[in-house]
DNA sequence: TTGCTTTGGGAAACCGCTTTCTTGTCGCTA
DNA sequence: TAGCGACAAGAAAGCGGTTTCCCAAAGCAA
């Protein structure tokens, strides 16, 4: 690429080594048994000439690119970050470059993303897309080889990589449990999430295994002002009855913390709290909050292990779903005196 | 790229249509005056084949991607993630695609990684490189058309995006010298961080224009952990007199904050503390945080203004460093009783 | 020595486009 | 009606590599 001035090609290093552009293309791939002479020579011309092969040229007759895309919603987002981070960084020791494509959240732009940076890249990650499961499917099959991260897709030849978001809320609420608590608040996240669909999956598992248990549902959103505005909600769910929260992820926790400060509620005594995705924040949190530790990086190496499998053609490691590890802090305690 | 069947051609395309390759590309690309019934049938074969043009056969004759690179130390880096965001949401405005390269704050490795990034793409975006100065100097000679993000490059011939941390800084003495405060701990950043050799600049021009100012600095690091730890330091700077600490950056401030508020000491009644970057969780902090704000997404706007003058061969724009703006709250206040 | 198989390396085709070059057709003037 | 210029569209030459195909030389057995 770029307007370097004419940048020396294969055919200006045959020339000035005296063999044929074969031979060299030859030397570059260490393909067949070529004279060593030759080797030397070859060697040497791209040395003194300073020749790089053209990654273009290459992708064109190979057909590929080692160049893979990340297709997701919104690259602010921590999880994301941390995915993209494991992603590119398992990529790289393969070899391969990561193309990022921010959407925007921009549900109707996603399938054209998607599908324009397919024909970039030998490969794309679906990173938990917005689009309608309908339509996901028929994206997924066109854009193969492709892997889903942080979106279930039951019955698809889809690798899926996520975080097991039921689980991880059952064992935030047997946690809970555990310390006394029988009515829970869970304030919600944004009602388009897929992920948030499938904690409120975990909060109604958890119902059922746990009968005594009671939970109020507040809607709220995924950010701190969010967590911060959810208090009069979360409030009232108190007075009614609710002895802990359980926040859709770590910043609304930590927002709603925020506010019930300045409210003079006091956490854990007067309310415990509990977030999710533990992010390095929570553990700095006064009192430090108590979270679900998703391993973002290793979600992102896990999607290219897979990822570079369905490339390679070799056997396809199937869907993975990590289970969120507790992180019982100060947040969440017994249940005591009620203020 | 990518293994499905065969996809369709440009030739399958000139076939289907009854007409020659030239007249299919000439229509692609809106070229010359096609009679319009040809480009009736063409565009009719393209819908009808679903043909793609393939980006790579296009890069191949056209010399360029429409891709560029940006070549990070720590993709898990809020500024670096703000500027990235910022920065793909331009470029895709303009038909560009990003390409991210952690370098892992690897120096060693970072000229290689920009050279074979470079090598793809038709300009790279380098993002707080880490080299020495004089390679720095060779690289971007080597590899332009090239943006440095966030690391100052006089007398050369680059544009540079970036933070006036020099300003920013002696605006922040500025607000706690307004306050009061004469004796300044500095929470100082990673030893070879270019920022925080710029903050330090900044602290020694604040010195200057305010003689009766004292500053002690305290190395710690750039993480919440960094700022943790560095408490014992700064309490000992505390009693030697200290009324008010900058951090080198808010995640330093808030870890600090944290350690002090489980020390019982009072912030900002004991001891006034600011921090730099205006992360989200700032204002969410208790007490919420003053801070520096620096527009991430804004820096990578205009990287992105620059890089695309530059590919255009138009007329550069040149090098901008924002301004930072206080965000005063409530971690700060007037000097009072001392502890 | 002859004849056959290896084997190393060059010529050329090809990947999928763009663009130049060339040809053929049309319309116009003399 | 012949002749010239415009112009639209096809043929073909790249872009910079890889790979197939083929030939010449070498190695070996008979």
């Amino acid at each position: 690429m770029g307007q370097r001035s004419r940048a020396t090609t294969i055919a200006d290093v045959a020339a000035h080594a005296g063999v044929s552009q074969a031979s060299v293309s030859r030397v570059l791939n260490g393909r067949a048994s070529v004279d060593p002479e030759i080797v030397q020579r070859v060697q040497a011309s791209i040395a003194e000439l300073g020749y790089r092969p053209s990654p273009t040229a290459r992708s064109l007759v190979n057909g590929r690119n080692n160049t893979v895309a990340m297709v997701v919603p919104d690259l602010e987002n921590p999880l994301f970050q941390g995915i993209l981070k494991g992603l590119s960084l398992a990529a790289a020791r393969d070899g391969y470059r990561v193309l990022v494509a921010d959407t925007a959240e921009n549900v109707d732009d996603e399938e054209a993303i998607a599908l324009e940076a397919r024909l970039r890249c030998d490969a794309l990650v679906l990173c938990a897309p917005r689009m309608p499961e309908a339509e996901l499917r028929a994206l997924v099959e066109a854009v193969a080889p492709v892997v889903v991260v942080n979106r279930l897709l039951p019955g698809v030849e889809v690798p899926v990589v996520g975080v097991d978001y039921v689980r991880g809320i059952r064992d935030l609420v047997d946690h809970l449990h555990a310390l006394g608590h029988r009515r829970i608040a869970y304030v919600g996240g944004p009602p388009t999430s897929a992920s948030n669909a499938e904690r409120r999956r975990g909060l109604a598992e958890a119902l059922t295994a746990r009968p005594d248990v009671r939970i109020d549902e507040l809607p709220a959103g995924s950010r701190l002002e969010d967590g911060y505005a959810a208090s009069g909600a979360v409030l009232d769910a108190h007075r009614d009855g609710c002895t802990a929260v359980i926040a859709f992820n770590d910043l609304v926790a930590l927002g709603l913390m925020t506010r019930l400060h300045e409210l003079g509620v006091e956490v854990p005594r007067d309310l415990s709290i509990a977030g999710f995705d533990d992010v390095p924040m929570a553990g700095f949190a006064t009192p430090s909050l108590t979270s679900m530790s998703v391993p973002r990086g290793e979600i992102g190496a896990q999607t290219w292990l897979r990822l570079h499998a369905l490339i390679e053609g070799g056997p396809v490691e199937h869907s993975v779903l990590h289970r969120p590890r507790l992180e019982a802090r100060d947040s969440t305690a017994a249940i005591g005196v009620r203020a």
